[in-house]
RNA sequence: GGUCCUUUCGUCUAACGGUUAGGACGCAAGAUUUUCAUUCUUGUAAUACGGGUUCGAUUCCCGUAGGGACUACCA
């Protein structure tokens, strides 16, 4: 690999960003920093009808917030722009036009209508050729049926046109890919594909190519669904003479469906309650809402660890947890998977958790102040830091950190019936009458101190400690759940821990 | 329908001709614990099928069967 290394992701701003696109960028960003090139972001916006306002703003958010850094771009500045195809438009007809003139292109005339007609004729005779291709397009309106004088009659008329590729009959060939290998090509099954639009706008396939070309990208990295359309590519490269400059292929494997069959879509994730997009969107054309990976509380490091593992691993090791830095230093291509992956949301729940269990509590307690603020109560630093220590094990996401402990502030104002059947006996309110005795003779609430008296007088009255201290937890907590009771108590205080055993065995 | 791609535990995957087919998630059991968790230990479970090639195939080749993508003046 000689050549400087330069890869881009090009999205169309057609909505939200999806998994797919993440992970697709993703691999073009670790591609990029292993080889020390480029990383270009490049919009494609050549379909007008499929536009989505704040689709292509949304893009470049989500990359931001994952951490994959532009090199080239609109916004990032770039020798190659500008970086936005429909900026673009005034490039493309002369290189559709080049290949017209090299005989490698046509100009067509047919309406939608007749195209149409010609695809149910074809349907209707169970025929297994493709609607316009070498075998029917000397039946079809194009400069090929009409000849030159006809045909410059017609463009100077202002008659609508499209420029298609001359599918070469009969060639065989194969294509590399790097992480397919070796791939098959036959131009007798494929089609004379559109490459300029009736409107003046490049079709994917010729902007894409052109682009690629001028943009001197070294390795295209895209998704399976393009491999059917790489044979069209290479011919187009040769078409143009740029075969000794055209870019290596990796086609990257699909992201399915966590469940049954298929392409994973944004149904999946609001049927099975999981996520598909990194941050929140609202589409402006249908109005819905769909929250993101950022407010469901992941971290964008936990993301990006767990969108590198799919489809890709790092070889024989057993680590798992991986930072971006490490992964710019050993992601390779060849270690790509061919198949695609189901989605699997709980193993990214273990990756958020595994991510984090090695933040500072001081580092979670912002997040813990900022939750219990909403609900309206104010937690000094100090406080909430101890807090996270107390509960992050027992969370996956930050937000769990306050849902978990919020009895350390608000008094329960029911009991868990279940614990209750189980824990609460008939001797229970006397005992608990004892305990708040002892309590109240503590000199210190210090959880080590409050550990060894209670539990000495426990033994000392033979009483057994899941009967004191389970029926205690229920009072204090309002279910049988949460850390070391003795930290519960001291971090309570020793009036509100009276009041709140008092208030229970009456209510209970 | 046609073309192309693909196939290892339920899921993500390792093993690039020779392993008792390894790890992780999940699930289950046990240990720890005053509870829920955490943690630790153990268990669960896979080479789609049929032919070749080979001394030997998860690995290479060919079929079959699943799965997927594409088949637009969408990307």
């Amino acid at each position: 690999m000689d050549r400087e290394v330069r890869v881009r992701f090009a999205p169309s701003p057609t909505g939200a960003l999806h998994l797919g696109g993440v992970r697709t960028a993703l691999f073009n960003y670790l591609f990029a920093r292993r080889h020390n090139g480029k990383f270009i972001l490049r919009i494609e916006d050549t379909d007008q009808t499929r536009f989505v306002p704040g689709a292509e703003d949304y893009i470049i958010r989500s990359l931001d917030w994952i951490g994959l850094d532009i090199d080239e771009s609109d916004l990032k500045g770039g020798d190659y722009g500008p970086y936005k195809q429909s900026n673009r438009k005034h490039l493309y007809a002369q290189y559709a036009e080049q290949l017209v003139k090299s005989g490698n292109a046509y100009y067509a005339f047919d309406t939608p209508d007749e195209l149409e007609a010609m695809r149910k004729k074809l349907e209707a005779e169970k025929a297994s050729i493709q609607c316009y291709g070498p075998a029917t397009r000397m039946t079809m309106k194009n400069s090929l049926t009409f000849g030159e004088e006809q045909t410059q009659l017609m463009l100077q008329a202002g008659k609508p046109y499209v420029i298609r590729f001359k599918m070469p009959e009969n060639e065989k060939f194969t294509i590399h890919d790097i992480i397919r290998g070796d791939i098959n090509a036959d131009t007798s099954v494929l089609d004379d594909k559109v490459l300029y639009k009736s409107d003046g706008m490049p079709t994917y396939h010729l902007a894409n190519i052109v682009d690629d070309h001028l943009m001197k990208i070294s390795h295209v990295i895209r998704g399976e669904e393009w491999l059917p359309s790489l044979p069209l590519h290479v011919l187009l490269y040769k078409a143009f003479g740029w075969q000794d400059t055209m870019p290596e292929f990796a086609h990257l494997p699909l992201i399915l469906k966590p469940d049954g069959k298929g392409k994973l879509s944004k149904r999946d994730g609001d049927r099975l309650g999981f996520p598909v997009f990194p941050l929140h969107w609202e589409d402006p054309k249908s109005g819905e809402v769909c929250k993101g990976y950022e407010e469901y509380g992941y971290f964008p490091e936990a993301f990006l660890n767990m969108m590198a593992l799919l489809g890709w691993n790092p070889g024989n090791t057993t680590q798992e947890i991986f930072s971006k830095e490490e992964l710019c230093k050993i992601f390779s291509l060849e270690h790509v998977n061919k198949s695609g992956s189901k989605f699997d949301p709980e193993k990214n729940k273990w990756f958020n958790k595994q991510y984090m269990e090695r933040l500072d509590n001081s580092v979670l307690a912002k997040y813990f102040i900022e939750d219990a603020a909403k609900d309206g109560v104010t937690v000094d630093a100090q406080k909430a830091e101890t807090i996270c220590g107390l509960v992050k094990d027992r969370c996956h996401f930050t937000h769990d950190l306050w849902k978990e402990s919020t009895y350390f502030f608000i008094a329960p104002t029911s009991y868990d019936e279940v614990n209750k059947k189980k824990f609460w006996k008939e001797d229970t309110p006397a005992i608990m009458r004892e305990v708040v005795d002892i309590l109240e003779q503590q000199p210190t609430f210090a959880a080590k101190t409050l550990e060894e008296n209670i539990t000495k007088w426990i033994k000392d009255k033979e009483l057994g400690m899941g009967k004191v201290l389970n029926p205690v937890r229920l009072l204090l907590c309002g279910a049988c759940k949460g850390p070391h009771i003795f930290d519960i108590l001291e971090n309570l205080g020793k009036d509100e821990s009276i009041s709140r055993i008092e208030k229970g065995i009456e209510v209970i």
